[in-house]
DNA sequence: TAATATGTACCTGTATCAGATACAAATACA
DNA sequence: TGTATTTGTATCTGATACAGGTACATATTA
C-alpha cells in the first residue's frame, strides 16, 4: 500500500494553513507516522520543487500558492513517476501465442486511455480544492 | 502488484476466440503462470456469473457475448469490489488535530470522483473493445 | 476402472512499503 | 563559541499482499 500521495497532501496542507513553522515532528504527529517518514517524503517535494527548507532550520515552506499547485504535481513528485498506473498487467505472457503477443500492448493502450483521463483530472485539481473539501466538512462538524 | 485483471482479460479473449475447448493448462500456458491460478480466478469469474465450467469437464464458456460482457463486470468479479481505490490513503492520522481529524473523509470524497469517471469508463468497454484493438494491432503486423 | 480436468486448500518466496534507528550536516540560540 | 535542535539520508526490520506451486478431493469422460 502505497500511502505516499495521501501522506503528501496531508502534510502540504499542514505547511500551507501553519503560522508557526512545522517540524517535520509535528508534521509526524498529526500524520500519525515518524518524523522520518515526512522528511522522506519532504525530500521528494523538495526535489520537484514544491516546498523549500533548509537542514538546521525548522520548518518546510511551499513555493507555490495552493491554488496553483496542482495535484498532478503533487502525485508526480512522490511517485517519482507521470503514470498513474491504475492497473498492473502480468507479465509473462506467451510469445508463442498471438493472444499472449499482443496483450500486453493491448491492455496497455486500453488502460492508457483511462489513465490519461485521471491524469487530467488530476491536473485540474489542487491543493486548493482539497483545502475547501476540507473547509465544508469542518463547518458542517461545527454547526452541528 | 494485483494482476488478476488483466490475467482474467487474457484468459475470457483466449476462451471467446478458441474452437476447441481451452483447458486451464493451456489457458495458463498462454498467460505464463500455472494452471492452479487460472482455476482461481476462474472461480472467481464463475461466481459472478460470467462463465460456466464443470468439474472434471474440460474448458470454460462464456455466459454472455463479448460485447456484453463489460470491463466493469471483469473487474468487480476478480476484485470481489466494485471499488477501483485509485490511491491508498494513511492510516493513523490524529484526531487531536483539525487536519487529521478531517482528512480521510476529504480524500475519500476528492478520491471517489476519480474514481467513479474510471469506473464509468470500465462501464462503457467490453470484452468486445479489448478484442477490437487486438485485433487491429495483429492486422498492423501482418502487414509489416 | 483409469485417465483427465476442475475446485480448493495450503504453504512458500518475493516484492513493496512504512516503521524505526542512527548519524552526519547545518542552523539557531544562549 | 559551544550546545541543542532540526533537516537530510542511509539502512535495517516487520508486516502485508500476491503469484507460484503442490496436493488432493471431486466430477466427468471414455
Amino acid at each position: 500500500m502505497d500511502t505516499k500521495f495521501s501522506s503528501a497532501i496531508h502534510m502540504l496542507i499542514l505547511i500551507s494553513e501553519a503560522e508557526t513553522p512545522m517540524s517535520s515532528e509535528k508534521i509526524a504527529e498529526s500524520v500519525g507516522t515518524n518524523p522520518s517518514y515526512i522528511r522522506k517524503i519532504a525530500g521528494l517535494l523538495k526535489k520537484a520543487g514544491i516546498i523549500e527548507s533548509s537542514q538546521g532550520r525548522s520548518g518546510f515552506a511551499l513555493n507555490l500558492s495552493a491554488d496553483e499547485l496542482t495535484l498532478y504535481q503533487i502525485f508526480c513528485a512522490v511517485e517519482g513517476t507521470s503514470d498513474i498506473h491504475l492497473f498492473d498487467i502480468h507479465r509473462n505472457p506467451n510469445d508463442q501465442c498471438v493472444v499472449g503477443r499482443h496483450i500486453q500492448p493491448t491492455l496497455t493502450e486500453l488502460f492508457g486511455e483511462l489513465e490519461a483521463k485521471a491524469l487530467s483530472e488530476l491536473k485540474q485539481k489542487t491543493l486548493k480544492t482539497c483545502m475547501d473539501i476540507m473547509r465544508d466538512r469542518i463547518n458542517k462538524e461545527e454547526t452541528k
